[in-house]
DNA sequence: GTTAAATTTTGACAGTGTCAAGATTGGTTG
DNA sequence: CAACCAATCTTGACACTGTCAAAATTTAAC
């Protein structure tokens, strides 16, 4: 049942493509309503039948982002469940900063001040994003059941600090301050040992 | 030798006071040069001839920032100076994060998008930017040499993953995600002891 | 006191988000 | 098939933004 719309085809979900193809190549600060309507080639107005506001729209593809995570992630419990935890774990980091570091603009997006401050989340952003922290936190408390993570305080506390510490690296990389690009693998590999608390 | 310049007694100056309580009260978002200049009571291109621009006005703020935290971070090295490095380290941490909560607009300029990378950062802000990492890895080097931080890796790396995860934190704080006020000082503690690398 | 430089203003332009009103199209129902 | 209605799109308009150019004003220097 492929319905197809009325007068476009498609637009709700040309101008996400669009969008999101204006933010990789020009940033937030090169995406506006009114491009976006110009590269799809209807009028000014006309996204705003199916994206609320320009806030609607970032939080919608910051939306897809946090789903295209979230599947990665899941991709990886699947494929590794066989081996040990701090393997896949570790996996499981460095698929996320390479998440960050191939759509970095998608990233400052789900994190950023623009939607989080400047704007409000909708309510589907605001359900996926506490989904994709739960995701994290159940990583944890496998990991401090195992003894690989700290139990002194909560899986919550512990989650939130690793997190921030995962969060910082990416944030250091996307905005490009006191970090060079040649220092991510090892970066990577030092934040894990900082998470997992070993010493080398 | 007290010059009053010309027509306004001493725009400049003014114009950064102004912009700072602007950016405090609304946020980036709701400075905008010609707000700033209604606000001074001036014409709206005043400002230009002190700042030429609008990035230029927030590489400004970004800057005196930087010389606030700069000094404040120096008050503790005299004043702790007798003490065990731990704690004065720990104290360092506190206070950086102690910033970062009381101007947290203010830090967002310092190392938020807005400067590094929508706009440019001027030359005296990348000067003293750099001074402050500086700061960061002494102090990391110090440590490095006591033993009380690891020195497995070079100091420059220990301290772009140490700095990563204490800027982490602030960030998470300041963009209110996945953290609550209530939970500040407990994830301070823990963010210390992550650096440190303890256990308990 | 005249000249030059610094400072401020007014006018203008392109760009932005977004609302209101009208035009067009498509699906639904009698 | 005809009529209606709702979804979709366009045009016009408004307030706001950053910033440039040219004119006006004030101060400093000689």
């Amino acid at each position: 049942m492929t319905k197809k719309p009325y007068h476009h085809g498609d637009l709700g979900e040309t101008l996400l493509l669009a969008a999101t193809e204006i933010l990789r190549e020009t940033g937030v600060e090169g995406l506006s309503m009114r491009k976006l309507a110009d590269k799809v080639g209807v009028s000014r107005t006309a996204p705003y039948h199916h994206f609320k506001d320009k806030n609607a729209l970032l939080c919608a593809i910051a939306e897809a982002g946090f789903k295209q995570q979230w599947q990665s992630v899941e991709a990886i419990i699947e494929s590794h469940n066989k081996e040990a935890k701090q393997d896949s774990f570790e996996k499981y980091v460095l698929t996320y900063i390479e998440f960050a570091d191939q759509h970095p603009e998608t990233y400052d997006l789900m994190f950023g001040r623009d939607i989080w401050k400047s704007g409000t989340p909708t309510e589907p952003l605001l359900e996926i994003s506490k989904a994709s922290f739960r995701q994290w936190l159940n990583w944890v408390e496998e990991l401090q059941a195992q003894g690989i993570l700290t139990d002194v305080s909560s899986a919550l506390r512990v989650g939130q600090t690793t997190w921030a510490t995962l969060h910082g690296l990416c944030r250091l990389l996307i905005d490009g301050i006191y970090i060079n690009r040649d220092d991510l693998d090892d970066m990577a590999k030092q934040t894990i040992k900082i998470i997992l608390n070993k010493q080398n």
